[in-house]
DNA sequence: CTGGGGACGGGGCCC
DNA sequence: TGGGCCCCGTCCCCA
C-alpha cells in the first residue's frame, strides 16, 4: 500500500511559487474521472514494451561506467544557434502550445536597434504573460556576438534566463501549471507529469525490474532501484570510497560525517 | 543512521 | 516551434 499517496506534506518546506497569484487558472489538459482508458493505453506502452529487459538491461553497467565514460557528445552540449530576434514576433499565445495565433507576417527589415526593440514590444513580446522586459542585450544586435549574451530570454516570474525561447516557454509552464488532474485537482507543468501522477490514482506500474520484477510507476524510480542490484553503486564518497545508489544517500552520508575508512 | 520506494520537477534532445 | 521523452535530481517518508 502506498505510503504517501496524495498526502504529501502539502505546504512543506520546499519552496514553491505562489501559484494562486498567477492569472492563468484555466486548465488546458486534464484527466477526467473516469479516465479515457483508450487514450491512456494509447499513450502508455504496455509493460512488455517498457520492461527493462528490453530497453534497460545495460543501465546498471552504463551507470557503472558513467564516471569514466563520456555519454554525451560535447557537440550536443553546445547551443545549436543563437535565437533570432525575428522569432519574437509571434508571442501572443499563453505558453501552452495550444491556441497559438497564426504567425505574424514577417516584419520588414529592421534598420536600427531602437526600432528593433520597439518593434518587438509592439509585436507582442511584452504581451507574453511570462516574459519579462525585453532584455537589454537584445536591444543591440552587436550583443549577439558576445557569448555571455546568449541567455537572452527572461522569465518574469522568477527572472531566470534562457537561451532559447522554447526553453523559457517550457519553464513558464512550471509557474502556470496548465495540466490539472481531474481527480484531485493537482496541477502540473507538463502533460506527461500529469500522466505519471494519474498512475498514483490508478496504481498502474508499467516499469518493472528485470532482476526482481518489482514494478514501478516511474522510470526514474526504476533506475534508482536498479542501482540496488549493483554491488558498486553510482555515487561514491571521495573520502571513504563507499558507494551509494543515490546522490541523496551520498549527501546524507557526508553530512552525517564520513568515518573516513573504506568499507 | 542507512537503504530504499514514491512522487515529482526541470533542462535538454529529438522528431 | 512545440510536444514527447529521457535523464538527472530532489524531497519526503518509512523500514
Amino acid at each position: 500500500m502506498p505510503r504517501s499517496f496524495l498526502v504529501r506534506k502539502s505546504a512543506c518546506s520546499r519552496l514553491r511559487p505562489n501559484y494562486s497569484e498567477l492569472h492563468d487558472s484555466s486548465p488546458e489538459f486534464t484527466f477526467q474521472q473516469p479516465y479515457d482508458q483508450a487514450h491512456l493505453l494509447a499513450a502508455i506502452p504496455p509493460p512488455e514494451v517498457l520492461n527493462p529487459t528490453a530497453s534497460l538491461p545495460t543501465l546498471i553497467w552504463d551507470s557503472l561506467l558513467a564516471p569514466q565514460a563520456q555519454p554525451i557528445g560535447w557537440a550536443s552540449l553546445l547551443p545549436r544557434e543563437i535565437p533570432k530576434v525575428v522569432e519574437l514576433t509571434s508571442l501572443s499565445d499563453e505558453d501552452s502550445g495550444k491556441g497559438s495565433q497564426p504567425p505574424s507576417p514577417p516584419s520588414p527589415a529592421l534598420s536600427s536597434s531602437s526600432t528593433l526593440a520597439s518593434s518587438l514590444e509592439a509585436d507582442g513580446y511584452a504581451a507574453f504573460p511570462g516574459l519579462g522586459p525585453l532584455p537589454k542585450q537584445r536591444s543591440g544586435l552587436s550583443g549577439a556576438k558576445d557569448p555571455r549574451s546568449r541567455k537572452a530570454f527572461n522569465c518574469k516570474y522568477c527572472n531566470k534566463e534562457y537561451v532559447r525561447l522554447g526553453a523559457l516557454k517550457m519553464h513558464i509552464r512550471s509557474h502556470t501549471l496548465p495540466c490539472v488532474c481531474g481527480t484531485c485537482g493537482k496541477a502540473f507543468s507538463r502533460p506527461w507529469l500529469l500522466q505519471g501522477h494519474v498512475r498514483t490514482h490508478t496504481g498502474e506500474k508499467p516499469f518493472s525490474c528485470s532482476h526482481c520484477n518489482h514494478a514501478f510507476a516511474n522510470r526514474s524510480n526504476l533506475r534508482a532501484h536498479l542501482q540496488t542490484h549493483s554491488d558498486v553503486k553510482k555515487y561514491q564518497c571521495k573520502t571513504c570510497s563507499r558507494t551509494f545508489s543515490r546522490m541523496s544517500l551520498l549527501h546524507k552520508h557526508q553530512e552525517s560525517g564520513c568515518s573516513g575508512g573504506p568499507r
